[in-house]
DNA sequence: CTAATATTCTAACGATTATTGGATTGATGT
DNA sequence: ACATCAATCCAATAATCGTTAGAATATTAG
């Protein structure tokens, strides 16, 4: 007797949350949201075995959600759609909306006005445009150029020190990186307020703004 | 030497995963979206054990995407917000845009325009206000009175044959049930065609409605 | 052709998870 | 108080998953 046709389909798009289930296999595909990466650069990033980045790639890549490709000996893994960055988005917000253990974590880290609302969202992208606010891009370079924030500026957080000369210590700085769980950024804020800047950050990353129906500006 | 910070977020985001990871959880979960539920009915409509509804069930609680309260002696089942509903819409959605399979395995069940879009949805809103076509809900009644799409009418599947003469034989009957991998409304355009009616279906239910930002009629 | 490198494949182990049966709780009705 | 019913709790077993180690592939460099 087989199985009805409805449990099918079901078992289909339990695929897609079987891929959702593990923590490193999320970590990566918040990684993929910055763009294309090689399983080597995501294997350190995430800190964990290549072999083990490899199988995780090969779930994800089973479950559809992500795409590979070789490019000379490296093998470059990208998401394969803007909707399942969208659709990580949208698990991480329910999750942090109703897990309160998550709330508790995020608190540890996060300071400030972590959740972004339409307005806030408009109103940052106004100050950016108009130059009221310098909207500083913290993540490695490649990131930045695969896609960032309107009007953002790229320092890395690794050279930001070096590099302060670059920002204005007149205006008002909004530091952002991969998204509300990514540390980059908040270390970028406490770096520039200990040297008098003024500083704060926003939990967005690309994927969060993109799927906030904002524009994001793109490698080509 | 304790776990970094940053995987215990993913960790907790992960939980949530694990909740979507199983197709009887995401079944019981398109359920809650239909209205409240007892386990006993959920166990029924999902064709499974008490006991395994219950288990899952837990599952569901534990990773806070469903709440329960006592009802007398039952207890009774609800999804925790309406953001639940729309994460469930979006997983299926990205699943069905990705997974040949599924894409597959629906061809079989769904003829017609399955996927709407923003247009189709507005301009069959507009039809129901006006008269042009009938909306025609064929849920169990309970779940049309807990919500149900603006001017559809409810003749619950069961009673449709019987209760033929309610509807119009000129005007074009679009019927809908639960979302896309639900078969009544597909039994119902069978069986209103054999008798003669103009009757087509679409893939929405009352949670991919509102996930496309439409209004819908709720109980209170 | 050979060596080196990035990645995957295969096999294996321990840790989780799904599912079932039996005992238990909590509320209702007699 | 007792029996009944919905639902959960508690084990136990089979299936699945995460992770690591070792062998195999494919591409480039010499």
């Amino acid at each position: 007797m087989s199985r009805a046709l409805k449990d099918l389909l079901y078992e289909q798009v339990a695929r897609v949350g079987k891929a959702l289930s593990s923590p490193k296999r999320l970590e990566i595909l918040e990684l993929l949201a910055q763009g294309e990466k090689t399983v080597e650069l995501l294997a350190n990033e995430a800190a964990i075995d290549m072999k083990l980045a490899s199988a995780h790639l090969r779930v994800l890549k089973e479950s559809r959600l992500v795409e590979s490709r070789r490019d000379g000996r490296y093998i470059a893994y990208r998401l394969s759609g803007e909707d399942v960055a969208s659709l990580w988005t949208k698990l991480h917000v329910v999750a942090t909306e109703h897990l309160i253990e998550l709330q508790v974590a995020l608190d540890g880290i996060v300071s400030g006005p972590e959740r972004l609302t339409a307005e806030t969202r408009l109103s940052l992208l106004d100050k950016a445009r108009s130059g009221d606010v310098v909207v500083l891009d913290v993540r490695p370079e490649p990131e930045y150029l695969s896609a960032h924030l309107p009007h953002a500026r790229s320092i890395p957080l690794a050279e930001l020190e070096s590099r302060l000369a670059e920002l204005p210590r007149d205006k008002e700085i909004v530091a952002y990186c991969r998204g509300p769980f990514c540390l980059m950024s908040a270390e970028a804020v406490a770096l520039l307020n200990t040297y008098g800047y003024r500083a704060s950050k926003i939990g967005d990353g690309v994927a969060e703004w993109a799927t906030a129906g904002l524009p994001v500006q793109t490698e080509n």
